[in-house]
DNA sequence: GGTTCATATTCCTATATAGGCATATATCAT
DNA sequence: ATGATATATGCCTATATAGGAATATGAACC
């Protein structure tokens, strides 16, 4: 098997850095695919493309607006991610990391040298 | 170009929703390969595999114990995920919608008539 | 030594990209 | 209708998988 759809879900469009700079710069607010085009530097076409990903797993809408099409953020799509974080939040959050590091490393001292030669 | 390698960082790491189960079971504590191999049901090789991108990431860490290797979680490495999520964490949380209806109803009034009423 | 248990690595294949480029579609203007 | 602008889609290729199967490494024990 190769790697799941990047259309799966959020956790596999939003992988690609390029479409977090996407998502990044709406963020901001609407925008029109040339103005995502500039800022980004990539090819209309490329962009298109990811907004195609973005869209299908929910992060961002679209509507037409003369012959522009404006896109959106839609954040919520995002909440998934952001639930499956909430586990392992509070490893960076409360002062349990410092002492988590030194128990690591005393651990790893006493484990890591079987003696070899 | 291809899908940028799932080593390039964790975001690309946890796109694969088994290595998300893998860090789920880790959540609850180091455990040894085959542990992984029962609670997943996953066939071994398949499961170090996994194991190894997520080493290679910094998700996870090693040590040694006779012929086992215990895994460990190391949440820090997906921090850089919830920092990304920081920015639009904003839209699903309830009262900051409600505060935005308010303060979009205030801007309004606020450009519709210059004074008070 | 040889054997068993625990894990890692190698080889294989089908598949889904990301980007480049050309082209199609759609909308507005003249 | 013709042309210009804005965006989407199709075709192409190199590449990196994920999983299956077999095998290799390594550590413990006889």
């Amino acid at each position: 098997m190769a790697r799941a759809a990047t259309t799966t879900d959020a956790f596999n469009a939003v992988a690609e850095a390029r479409r977090r700079q996407i998502l990044d710069v709406l963020a901001g607010g609407e925008r029109p695919v040339n103005d995502l085009v500039d800022v980004l530097g990539l090819a209309q076409p490329q962009v298109s493309k990811h907004l195609r990903v973005l869209r299908e797993v929910g992060v961002v809408d679209v509507r037409n607006a003369g012959r522009q099409r404006l896109y959106r953020l839609n954040a919520q799509a995002l909440k998934p991610i952001h639930d499956w974080l909430k586990t392992y939040e509070r490893s960076w959050s409360e002062r349990f990391d410092q002492l988590d590091v030194v128990l690591d490393h005393l651990k790893q001292k006493e484990e890591g040298d079987g003696g070899d030669e």
